[in-house]
DNA sequence: ACTTCACATAAGCGCCGACTTATGGATTGA
DNA sequence: TCAATCCATAAGTCGGCGCTTATGTGAAGT
């Protein structure tokens, strides 16, 4: 599976998109997680594991704890498609200007 | 459910994105984009279907021809969505932003 | 040593999504 | 009018996802 199909997938659930977003208040532990979603702790370990391997989230090991922190390189893929429509937009915009008409809505 | 989900559920399948960024080249009807890829015509339709739900493309019916084409404030919420935990890509996502700006005029 | 705690994994379940074929509605052409 | 075309929707299948409970592995506490 391609990176952007994994990072896109990984963010179209909204309880882990809201575990990534409560990591981006800093480092956490899997059971402080846990705290704040009505879901169990393998519901949340499950998540984590995805957001990691779709490289969003990186953990760290310390005695019987798993810490896990946002990983900011993790959205680049993200940020680079869509910037491929930039180009797309600034071309179309340059080019024909219809598009205006359609964004006034 | 919430347009960041919609969103991001509608480019998390390739065949879909591929569609979208089919669509990036220019207006199309449906039948035109069976062509290049190896779905039915219904799969394409219901491909469709999900992008416009998602606000990412749009319709215009002539005939018994329907036209898409992609809408790109659609990606708004992505870019927003993004640009909250962007401390990183600062720089990049700030001319995102102009240029979102500048579409929306 | 035994228990408790933190976490991951396994197994199973229900549901949804992506696809198919079949069909219907609407438009165009002969 | 009749047939062909374009597209959407219906219905059904299949695989994968998100969740659960149950269990296993280590580490820490007593």
């Amino acid at each position: 599976m391609h990176r952007e199909t994994e990072i896109f997938r990984a963010l179209a659930d909204p309880t882990r998109r809201a575990v990534f977003e409560r990591l981006t208040r800093g480092e956490a532990a899997v059971k402080s997680l846990t705290a704040w979603f009505d879901v169990s702790q393998p519901a949340i370990s499950q998540h984590l594991a995805t957001l990691r391997r779709a490289g969003l989230v990186s953990e760290r090991r310390q005695g019987r704890h798993a810490y896990y922190r946002v990983r900011p390189a993790g959205l680049k893929p993200l940020v680079n498609w869509i910037e491929h429509y930039q180009a797309f937009w600034l071309d179309r915009m340059s080019r024909l200007k219809a598009l205006l008409k359609e964004i006034e809505e």
